[in-house]
DNA sequence: CTAGGATCCTGTCAGC
DNA sequence: TGCTGACAGGATCCTA
């Protein structure tokens, strides 16, 4: 997905086109992607959990929505704003093969595309949010981490590659593949180090590296492809400008010219320069 | 308890 | 061209 900076700014966009409007009408095109009952309200609020947005309506209830691997938000009234996993629908006409979801405003319609279906949109209270049981095992972002109280999660899962360990959720909060592999890079961490085998030097750096990328993200409108529109018709292109290993295997290392590879760790593609970030002994 | 692998699903791409 | 397997910006469930 969709990690937290594109998840921010869905959040950021869709604040402008949606809050304090009506809901006219939800249709349910994939069962799968949509769990509870949708009723027609207005919405009062847009928060964001982790990877999760919140659309807080004003009949008590409020729509849980995470974008998993394909998810895409993609609103298209008077202007389109899309966000969320890049691809053409971003500017396709829609409805489409993809679509799952249509929730229609007044003046406006905002389609929840997923291609392979893992995202979905749930109705829960407004007052159960914080108890929903994903959001409940979510750590603390980056930014309100501290260097120590993140040293001291690591050691908890000492024999777990450090990549692992910051992808999980209720360790740290925010990160996925794409800003994994980017902060490792930008603090020189190998991807395979045992998470126990950093030191509280290390520890910090990795945070705030963290805090780097996605802080640049973020200012740039979440990593994309070519085709992501913006609401004012930007891109939001943070994988071309600012990647420094994503997807560049076989280019050369921004930092010292050796050779990007691309490996496997914790079952995921994992990119990163074998010059730069040095395995450690184990 | 942790660690690692399979799994949900659709689509695309490399390699035969 | 057609088939096959690998893989994908995530998280959960199962097993050891």
């Amino acid at each position: 997905m969709p990690e937290l900076p594109e998840v921010e700014t869905i959040k950021r966009g869709l604040k402008s086109f949606i809050l304090h409007k009506k809901i006219t009408k939800i249709e349910v095109l994939c069962d799968k992607s949509f769990v509870g009952t949708p009723a027609l309200a207005t919405v009062v609020d847009l928060r964001r959990f982790g990877k999760a947005l919140i659309i807080d309506l004003d009949n008590g209830q409020s729509l849980m929505i995470h974008l998993r691997m394909t998810g895409q938000l993609i609103y298209d009234g008077e202007k389109r704003y899309a966000a969320g996993h890049p691809s053409d629908n971003f500017t396709a006409k829609l409805p489409n093969k993809q679509t799952r979801v249509i929730i229609q405003f007044k003046d406006g319609c905002l389609y929840f595309n997923d291609q392979r279906k893992f995202g979905f949109i749930k109705v829960i209270k407004t007052s159960e949010v914080e108890n929903d049981s994903f959001i409940k095992k979510l750590a603390k972002e980056p930014w309100e981490l501290n260097p120590d109280e993140f040293y001291e999660k690591l050691q908890k899962h000492k024999a777990a590659p450090i990549k692992a360990t910051i992808l999980d959720q209720s360790i740290i909060c925010g990160l996925g593949n794409i800003y994994a592999d980017e902060a490792l890079f930008e603090s020189k961490i190998h991807p395979e180090t045992k998470s126990g085998k950093l030191t509280k030097k290390e520890a910090s750096a990795l945070l705030d590296a963290a805090k780097k990328v996605m802080d640049r993200s973020i200012a740039s409108g979440g990593s994309t492809m070519a085709t992501y529109v913006k609401a004012d018709g930007t891109k939001g292109d943070y994988l071309e400008k600012f990647a420094l290993v994503f997807r560049r295997d076989g280019k050369p290392c921004s930092r010292c010219g050796g050779k990007i590879v691309k490996i496997r760790v914790a079952g995921r593609g994992t990119h990163l320069c074998p010059n730069c970030q040095r395995r450690k002994d184990d």
